[in-house]
DNA sequence: CGATGGATGAACT
DNA sequence: GTTCATCCATCGT
């Protein structure tokens, strides 16, 4: 019978017109939004908790702003695809926002683990929930995305996905900070988290407070 | 084909 | 707050 049978039903995934914004809007949008990533009919993915908005041509921490080569070239491409990137030996997932041509997107840092925590737990080596995907690095491999998945649509539940919200967060939770990690541009507020949420990464920002 | 760098992460003070 | 080991992909030769 069907007793063996998948029966959750995951987040419906966001529509393309989300993504069609400038990507610090929709870096605080995707705040409290899901993502996840199918293989195998195994599901993985939890509740956003932490993004960063990088600005195209405008911003030099942007991969875009030097202009496309074989490594950006998804960033160039249609809004609402997985832009995944190597750093460090490590890879980082985005989301390419606005329209095709202009190279903006958003990073996603961090996620609360929600669905399949044992598989991701197996790929991290058995850490606690809110060390799983702590960091976009660190994300990319409990959810087990890599340079294969660059390029996806983000808007099918074929392979890794985002989708709506299971669980409402409040606007005055959401605080902002300086982005982690980069040398330029270092000082603009672009990155987007929970207030006091363990599952968000960097240094004791937990209490920054919003603009 | 080798040199290089980096949107990291961990371990420090 | 700081340094720094790491190592794949990219890019220049």
């Amino acid at each position: 019978m069907d007793t063996e049978k998948q029966t959750t039903t995951w987040p419906k995934p966001l529509a393309p017109s989300f993504y069609r914004r400038p990507p610090e809007i929709v870096a605080r949008a995707l705040i409290g939004k899901t993502l996840l990533h199918r293989r195998d009919d195994q599901v993985v993915g939890g509740v956003i908790v932490e993004t960063e908005a990088y600005l195209a041509q405008s911003d030099p921490a942007c991969h875009a702003a030097r202009g496309m080569t074989p490594r950006n070239r998804t960033m160039f491409g249609p809004e609402g695809r997985l832009y995944v990137y190597t750093i460090h030996a490590k890879y980082c997932l985005n989301a390419v926002t606005q329209r095709a041509g202009v190279g903006s997107a958003v990073l996603i840092r961090a996620i609360e683990p929600r669905w399949g925590i044992e598989v991701m737990q197996q790929r991290r080596g058995q850490h606690a929930s809110d060390r799983l995907c702590r960091g976009p690095a660190m994300l990319c491999q409990a959810m087990g995305i890599d340079l294969q998945h660059d390029g996806v649509c983000l808007t099918e539940t074929t392979t890794v996905w985002i989708g709506r919200s299971v669980q409402r967060i409040i606007a005055s939770q959401i605080v902002t900070a300086p982005r982690i990690g980069i040398s330029q541009a270092k000082e603009i507020p672009l990155r987007y988290f929970v207030r006091n949420s363990p599952f968000v990464s960097g240094p004791k920002y937990w209490h920054k407070t919003a603009p």
